[in-house]
DNA sequence: CATTAAATATAGCGAGCGCTCGGTTTTTTG
DNA sequence: CAAAAAACCGAGCGCTCGCTATATTTAATG
């Protein structure tokens, strides 16, 4: 199972739990006694059209802006239908935080072992950014609606930033020697390089910038400070 | 008129054509011949209403989602009244991405003279966190509701960042010895880098990071980088 | 092929939307 | 203190919202 901590975009496809592809099974197992739709082929059909069109309409007009009628007219179900699948508008964005949640709170576990803490930072970062790119609308949406779900949700999302942020600043903290500067800060700034890949997505796809590039450039950049003779 | 290139936020705020108490003169002087409202004292009293409750609004519930009877509760003005100020909903938003835009656009080119391409990025890095700082709300509603405006808006905020980014990554090209990696994306990181302050404010007022603190974090971090010895 | 259960379509509820416009109140002016 | 000007109010227009109850169509099963 354990790759090195240097993997790439597509050994970290061979490794990931979630993709893609079998995240509409994963969905629909865990919210399986809700859905009132027994037969599992279109119910993960079904599934993938709303979701697939919940991320365009929320792009263009906000989630909360986001009418009913439209999801219906773009995944061909009527109100109905949808309404097998979930049960309240507000339901359906805390289906996609959840996923979103679990999916980027699992991942740095997977390299806790790892002992060397500036390959952790590494490793954890890397597969951040390649998570994020296998799962691009769901992370933007997160980060751009979270905002107006209802309070519950929106705390959640803000803690589960949190605490990404505390482990990356624990593992800075490990790097001897001490770089300079704030862990926590710094950790910050972490988050903020590798969230851009997928809140600026529009950006790198014009730039034609793949994302083994850019991931090489956040680690490159940050393992470069960090690993700098203090003053 | 010429400051250090390392002024700090006290020193900005004196510099600064725009700030939070003048702003509502430059937008009611901007759009006088289209606002009906012709008595200054209480149009000036009323655009800070207005879009200190679409702030408040927008961020809740998102722009598209914001209803004007909602803001028009929030600044205790009638829909007639609201629409002395504004010709359209849309346009309020408008309004809002001109103001950013221009002072985003205008700050970087009071440093175009500074020789040293590492104070300059330093300078138009410390003046673009600052000018954040004083204009946070309608920096963060760009940033997160920009998306779900008229295409015309949509593509002008894009724009305006690849604006910013082209000049940084120009800066970062000049600096000797060339730094290691891809100058563009170099200035991508560093753009993700600043805008973190107003997008993630919330997580910086609640850790009590002063924003003296977090920009001089962001250009040692910058600096470090930029000026270590290539591989 | 008939039966039955699952899935979908549709009409409709009360509420709220952006926006307008005739009327009223408030302020300035002579 | 009137008259004129400026600012504001809020009911109402046509339409859409989230959501539901019921009827209808579709697919699996004997």
């Amino acid at each position: 199972m354990h790759l090195s901590t240097h993997f790439n975009f597509e050994q970290f496809q061979q490794m990931t739990p979630l993709n893609g592809e079998n995240i509409w099974e994963y969905i629909l197992d865990r919210h399986a006694e809700r859905i009132g739709v027994k037969r599992r082929k279109p119910a993960l059909e079904n599934l993938e059209r709303i979701f697939v069109a919940t991320f365009r309409l929320a792009n263009d007009v906000g989630f909360r802006a986001m009418s009913l009628r439209d999801l219906c007219r773009e995944t061909g179900l009527s109100m109905g239908g949808l309404y097998g699948y979930i049960t309240s508008k507000d339901q359906l964005a805390e289906m996609i935080e959840d996923v979103v949640r679990h999916a980027t709170q699992a991942l740095p576990l997977l390299f806790a072992d790892v002992k060397s803490p500036l390959d952790r930072l590494e490793a954890m970062m890397r597969s951040s950014i390649y998570l994020s790119e296998v799962l691009q609308p769901w992370f933007y949406f997160v980060f751009m609606d979270s905002r107006v779900l209802q309070v519950e949700q929106r705390s959640m999302a803000k803690n589960s930033e949190l605490y990404v942020q505390t482990l990356i600043a624990a593992t800075i903290a490990e790097i001897e020697p001490k770089p300079q500067g704030d862990p926590t800060l710094l950790a910050a700034h972490c988050l903020a390089l590798f969230q851009d890949w997928y809140v600026k997505r529009w950006k790198y796809r014009a730039a034609k910038v793949h994302v083994d590039d850019f991931a090489d450039s956040v680690v490159g950049t940050v393992r470069g400070y960090l690993s700098m003779r203090g003053v």
